[in-house]
DNA sequence: CATTATAACGACACTATTGTCGTTTTTCAA
DNA sequence: TTGAAAAACGACAATAGTGTCGTTATAATG
């Protein structure tokens, strides 16, 4: 009649396979993985993954799934907040708490690059990909907006532009970095250059006299 | 003792097997393109594909190979030029013949990204992508310090970062337009907002104005 | 401590795909 | 036209990986 096993306990082994079946699939990639590698990370037997997930492609679901969320709070927890200047905020978003260009990327789009190459040949991981994806976009295109509205920054570029124009500058410069590692410094460079043209763009250096 | 089959006709079935394989590779991906895909669309038997390729693997080097011989003819070819004006060759390279941003990308950065994606868990087909990425890069380099020796660009940022912010600006717009294709119009928005970027950054409007 | 539900296990059968190999067909030179 | 060399073929064995299932071990409860 009463469980047998506590739901603590299950919850805990669930989440860990997915933990160590998420570094497996980053690793080596969906198609290679096979479930006993997964099995060989997470310590588990072949059938004990059975338990849990109904097949390779739910496991994998359970991961994105979880991704997804995970990536909806982060945004939504930015949005909320209340402020009077507005790139700040941009740059924390871009950078940050450092709030300045470093050796680190936007998390988000290491993420962005690991779904484009998972959801490449499968029209269900694409669409997760989408959805991350455009939920990146969001959050800038109204932190641009709301500047806009308010003045701070110009309105010579529509929003949706420039918030694309941020996300193809993050995602590309992870893309290199992937392919070229070389010197960390390299990419901090090229983020300072890419905010002088965004202070170019949305012209913050006049705005913020205008404000003052 | 002579040869029963003529070299020709040997040479064109394996060119035509390589064109259908790389259409299937593109399409599927390394790892889900079974020989029987590729045989078919080949239009040929199983074993026939073993005539030509060793093996799956062998296939799909031989086709990158074809592909990094050709990346290095069309680089080679623009460096050749004698030019007094390095900014129209800049262009060129970015956007083609019509030498301004249109809704079309450089052919490169989509073969950036394929073998990315494909080299991402193979050390041997990752060495490819790298050799192709770091090609590009050079050609950027060399316009862009061609362009500094004479006096057209600025020195204010190296050629090296100049370089790679180009190509991965490139990158992450075609990477970014792959993940949310949506309207054309939005890359030239985008890339039109890079080449006031590149002006900024190579003060290109003060460089022409000093030369004449 | 005994009971029992159920999680964990690993052997098994099933499927998909690879590369080989003996046979057939084609092609070209004499 | 004919013969031989080699290309094309497809059945076959070998391999790898998946998901199932009956059995065993374990953990919570009375």
């Amino acid at each position: 009649m009463s469980p047998k096993v506590s739901k603590e306990h299950m919850e805990k082994r669930r989440a860990n396979i997915l933990e160590a079946a998420k570094q497996v699939f980053i690793e080596m990639g969906y198609e290679r993985t096979t479930m006993k590698h997964v099995m060989e990370a997470a310590g588990v037997s072949r059938g004990g993954l059975y338990q849990y997930f109904l097949n390779k492609e739910d496991l994998y679901e359970a991961i994105l799934e979880e991704g997804l969320e995970k990536a909806v709070d982060d945004n939504g927890l930015l949005l909320e907040k209340e402020v009077d200047s507005y790139w700040p905020l941009l740059m924390k978003r871009m950078f940050g708490e450092s709030m300045e260009p470093d050796d680190r990327l936007d998390p988000l789009a290491p993420s962005n690059l690991e779904f484009f190459i998972t959801g490449r040949h499968d029209e269900r991981r694409r669409q997760y990909g989408l959805n991350r994806y455009q939920l990146g976009l969001q959050v800038y295109e109204e932190l641009i907006k709301a500047g806009q509205e308010c003045g701070e920054f110009s309105k010579t570029y529509d929003s949706k532009t420039m918030a694309r124009s941020i996300v193809s500058f993050i995602d590309g410069l992870a893309l290199d970095h992937a392919i070229l590692p070389e010197e960390e410094i390299q990419v901090k460079k090229q983020s300072l250059l890419f905010v002088e043209y965004l202070k170019m763009a949305l012209e913050v250096e006049r705005g913020n006299r205008l404000k003052k």
